[in-house]
Order: structure tokens, then C-alpha cells, then sequence
RNA sequence: GCACCCAUAGCUCAGCUGGAUAGAGCAACGGUUUUCUAAACCGUCGGUCACAGGUUCGAAUCCUGUUGGGUGUACCA
């Protein structure tokens, strides 16, 4: 199981979000071509106080505002009261201050936040009102991310909600108790004392008797195991949950949970920009939908200035920018090792030359291109034939293909992977620019070879980025 | 304070379980098209692999320490 995405339904997605959901779809894909059966799934953040947020603030100065009278899509428009709630909020929290309060205190007493803890209070006690908005809203919400995935081209065989899982893991909360993993203090709040382990005493209940985050987690891990009984299980999560997922893994396998074995947190390093890091309620934030259009505007722009596919209709001239502006991002995004930091500029536009997406996929058309003009069937050749150095190096190169996928699959990382492609498709061009017109070949034997080796490579260049989540174009 | 991650060319990144003169792309400069797509190819320039020790026949890679950057360490999620 692979588990990625992980959205909050108060605002759109950015580029982190990107990065995740590249990621998690394109080790999905690697670990099925490793002969893997994968289920993805997403566990959607639906509630708690930041939705209620974006609701309070939809409620008071929306004046019935929808995605469809404010011509909106609907998670930016949540996103969009979410941020009018934290600029209001940040009004009431200055008058305070300005009458004596400390930050702390101010943040506290501010009635707006007051408000929204209500809300959340209403909402966990079924409040039918509240529950009403939250379901419109999250609507909006979900339609909104729709559209988002579709055009990433990622999906998902499940969604789990967090509105369906945040009550869960107390009964795991009882095991450990009974089991004597946890212990109880005097307050009634229950802990784990991982300090043996060289981590921390970790509460897992709190006193009053509600979840916290790794309740909920302990929970909603016996519930997905318990659903489909997966032996390997694979949390797509930034890396600033580190230690969350290692205290969580660790529990469990305390738990005496064998499975908890084949837990494992694919963490990924925050996508950075030149200025630092992208906040939400600054603005600072690259938007995935902004993004992509900006990607697939400037496939077409440079595909127009090419000019070399005149002839297409204006529907396949719409595929090609969308291939060709989404190839240049996700190569971008998944050629990294996910652990690193990952710097995005704004301002330099993501390469189309080079060690990119769009060098790729012009390769992969140029060999297309080759093929067809050659009238090319694949047949084997079985004279003795000499061949040159670039040659041989290319077969050696392309016969490591299996192997690339495991290590990708394995490693759980596309960034070999892309590279590895990277390499296959400068070689190709190398050879290509060295050997004499293949379609003019006299010696047919030797032209139905290198007609071979193109449409291999054709092949792998094609399989392989799928698996990147990337389409290669016939013809660009 | 403690824990985890990162540090390789001006910039962005490769470098598998340690193996020979450390590789790409971008940027800069120069060249290649009456030949199968020039989103290409070839060349020049550019590195004390953060620093200091250690292990080893051999270290960018493993160990320790230092420095710098990031993240975490909530009865938030």
C-alpha cells in the first residue's frame, strides 16, 4: 500500500504537495512493474480547526459565495477564506496587544479563534448546521482537487477520511495497556516511555481521554492492514514527520503488530524557494494549478516557436503542451532524491533542454519519427555484424534496464530512474548523430540492427517514464 | 539542550553495496544543418567532493569530531 497526498480540504495544493503526490504515484507504478501488487489510497485531513477556519470565514463575509457565482474553483475558493480568517484573525490578535495582551495571550483570546474552536466543538458534537457547511464546503473542496489530480495524472484506489479515523486507536490505546506497553499517570492520560530506544516518553491518550495525532495513526494502521492485509506499506510524508513515523513504527512493533515490519515513511525533503520556504497564509506559495498552466503555456510557446507540428489538430496540439509542459515538471520534481531539499526558482523557468522531461520525449518522438519513415518491423538479424563502440556501450546501457527498476523499486526513489533514462536517451542522440542515415543503410542487415536498437530504446524510454508518470509523445 | 537530515563546478543535480584521471545539465565561449526532427550533437572553461582526524592496499562513499544549513523535539495535526 501506498499512501500519498494527504490533503487538507482548507486550501489548494502547492508544489509540496506536488512533490508528494509525483512521488507517491510514481513509486506506486514502480513497485507494480517490480511485480508488486499496489493499492493506492489517500487519507484525507477533512477536519479539526483549520477547516473550521475557512468555515467561520466563509459564514461571515462570504455573502453566499460559490465556486460556480464567483466562477472559482472550489478548493481555491476555501483557500481563500482560510486566508481571509488568518488576516482578520491577525487584526484581532494586534488590537489586543495594542490593549496589553501578550502574543500568547492575544492568540488565545482573540474571538475569532474562540469562534472556530466553537465551531469544532459543534461540529464533533454533530451540530446538523455545521455539519451542513462542512459537507458543502468540503464538496467544493474535493471537486476542486479533482480537477487537480486529473491533470497531475494521479489516482487513487481508496480515500480514507480522517472524520471516519480521528476516533480510532483507542482500543489500541486498551491493548497497549493491558499488554503493558503504555502506562497511565496519575492524571489519567496515557504514555509510552521510548527512552530505552533513545526517543522520548510520547503521550498516546490525552487525559481528558481524547486522540491525539498518533492515536489516530495507531488506529487508522490496524484499519488499513486490516483491509487489505498488505505486507509492505508505504507512508509518503515530508520530512518533518520524521520522528512522528518513527515513534508510530515503533509502537506498533512494541504492540507485537508483525506487520509493523514492513511499515515504512518514504520521507521527502520540502521544496524550497530561492527566498526560503513557502508559507500558506504569507502567499508565498507556489500553486499547483498555477503552476501547471504555466507549465503547459510554456510548452506551447516553445512548441509554436519549433514549429514542426503545424499539421496537428487543435486537440492533439492541447495533448502534446499538456505532455510536454507536465513532463518538464514531474522530471523536474522526481529526478531529485526525494530526501533531499528541493530549490524551485519561479523566475528560471524549468528547462526544456538538457537533462529534462522534454529531452527525453524528444528523443523518444525522434525515434518514432525514424520508425515510421523507415517502414520499420521488427525483425531479428542474425548476420555477423561489427559494430562501433557507441554502439556496444548503448546495449550494455540498455540491457541494465530491469535492474534500474528494481534499484527505483527497491529504494523506493524514481531519481535513479530518471537518470538513468536521462543517460539512454543522450546516448541514443549520440548515436545517432554518429552513424551514417540509417533509412539509407545499403547493407540490410545492418539497417534492420540499428533499426532495432532504436525501437528499443523507443521502448524503454517509453515504459520507463510511464512509471515516472510521464507520457512520451509520437511526434513533438 | 537532545535527535534526525543535508553539504560534490558560478547555479541545479548524478555518483549502486568503498576501486583507476570525480560526472551531467544550465550559465559563458566556440563549432556542427543540401543527410533519418538542431527541444539535438561536438569542443573549451570550470571542483582542496564543507573542514579536521581515523579505518583501509585504496575514501566523495565507512567511523569520529568541527562548522554551516534545514527539520523535529506540543495533552496541534
Amino acid at each position: 500500500m501506498v499512501e500519498y497526498s494527504s490533503p487538507n480540504t482548507n486550501k489548494p495544493l502547492h508544489l509540496g504537495h506536488v512533490r508528494n503526490n509525483l512521488l507517491g504515484y510514481s513509486v506506486s507504478e514502480l513497485l507494480k512493474a517490480n511485480g508488486a501488487e499496489v493499492f493506492k489510497v489517500n487519507l484525507v485531513n477533512d477536519r479539526g480547526i483549520h477547516i473550521c477556519k475557512s468555515m467561520l470565514a466563509w459564514q461571515k463575509w462570504s455573502n453566499g459565495e460559490t465556486p460556480e457565482s464567483a466562477g472559482i474553483k472550489g478548493d481555491h475558493l476555501v483557500g481563500k477564506y482560510y486566508v481571509i480568517f488568518d488576516k482578520e484573525y491577525k487584526k484581532e490578535i494586534d488590537a489586543l496587544k495594542e490593549a496589553g495582551q501578550t502574543e500568547e495571550e492575544a492568540k488565545k483570546n482573540a474571538a475569532l479563534i474562540k469562534e472556530a474552536q466553537a465551531m469544532l466543538l459543534a461540529w464533533e458534537h454533530g451540530d446538523p448546521e455545521v455539519k451542513e457547511l462542512w459537507s458543502k464546503m468540503n464538496g467544493w473542496v474535493y471537486d476542486g482537487f479533482a480537477v487537480s489530480y486529473k491533470n497531475l495524472g494521479v489516482d487513487f484506489d481508496k480515500y480514507y477520511y480522517e472524520s471516519n479515523t480521528y476516533l480510532l486507536g483507542k482500543d489500541t490505546v486498551e491493548e497497549g495497556l493491558a499488554k503493558g506497553v503504555f502506562f497511565k499517570k496519575e492524571d489519567g492520560s496515557v504514555w509510552i516511555d521510548l527512552t530505552e530506544d533513545g526517543l522520548d516518553q510520547k503521550l498516546v491518550l490525552r487525559a481528558d481521554g481524547t486522540s491525539v495525532y498518533i492515536t489516530q495513526d495507531l488506529g487508522t494502521a490496524q484499519m488499513k492492514y486490516d483491509d487489505y492485509k498488505m505486507d509492505e506499506s508505504i507512508y509518503v510524508v515530508g520530512n518533518e514527520q520524521d520522528y512522528h513515523f518513527k515513534v508510530l513504527f515503533l509502537i506498533l512493533q512494541k504492540l507485537g503488530k508483525t506487520w509493523a515490519t514492513g511499515l515504512h515513511h518514504l520521507s521527502y525533503g520540502m521544496v524550497d524557494l530561492p527566498n526560503g520556504k513557502m508559507k500558506s497564509r504569507e502567499g508565498t506559495v507556489v500553486d499547483a494549478d498555477d503552476l501547471v498552466k504555466e507549465m503547459i503555456e510554456t510548452a506551447k510557446q516553445k512548441t509554436e516557436a519549433l514549429g514542426k507540428i503545424n499539421d496537428f489538430s487543435e486537440e492533439e496540439k492541447e495533448t502534446l503542451y499538456h505532455n510536454i509542459g507536465l513532463g518538464a515538471l514531474k522530471y523536474f520534481l522526481l529526478k531529485v532524491e526525494p530526501k533531499k531539499r528541493l530549490l524551485f526558482d519561479p523566475a528560471e523557468s524549468i528547462d526544456f533542454q538538457g537533462n529534462t522531461g522534454p529531452f527525453i520525449q524528444y528523443t523518444h518522438a525522434r525515434i518514432k519519427s525514424l520508425l515510421t519513415k523507415a517502414g520499420y518491423s521488427a525483425v531479428t538479424t542474425t548476420a555477423d555484424l561489427s559494430i562501433s563502440k557507441t554502439e556496444l556501450e548503448m546495449i550494455m546501457l540498455l540491457a541494465k534496464y530491469p535492474g534500474e527498476i528494481a534499484i527505483a523499486a527497491k529504494g523506493f526513489s524514481p531519481a535513479s530512474l530518471a537518470n538513468y533514462l536521462y543517460e539512454v536517451a543522450k546516448m541514443f542522440n549520440k548515436f545517432y548523430h554518429e552513424v551514417p542515415p540509417i533509412i539509407k543503410e545499403e547493407d540490410t542487415e545492418m539497417r534492420q540492427l540499428r533499426l532495432n536498437l532504436s525501437a528499443v530504446v523507443a521502448n524503454i524510454l517509453k515504459a520507463g517514464m510511464r512509471l515516472l508518470g510521464i507520457t512520451v509523445p509520437e511526434r513533438m
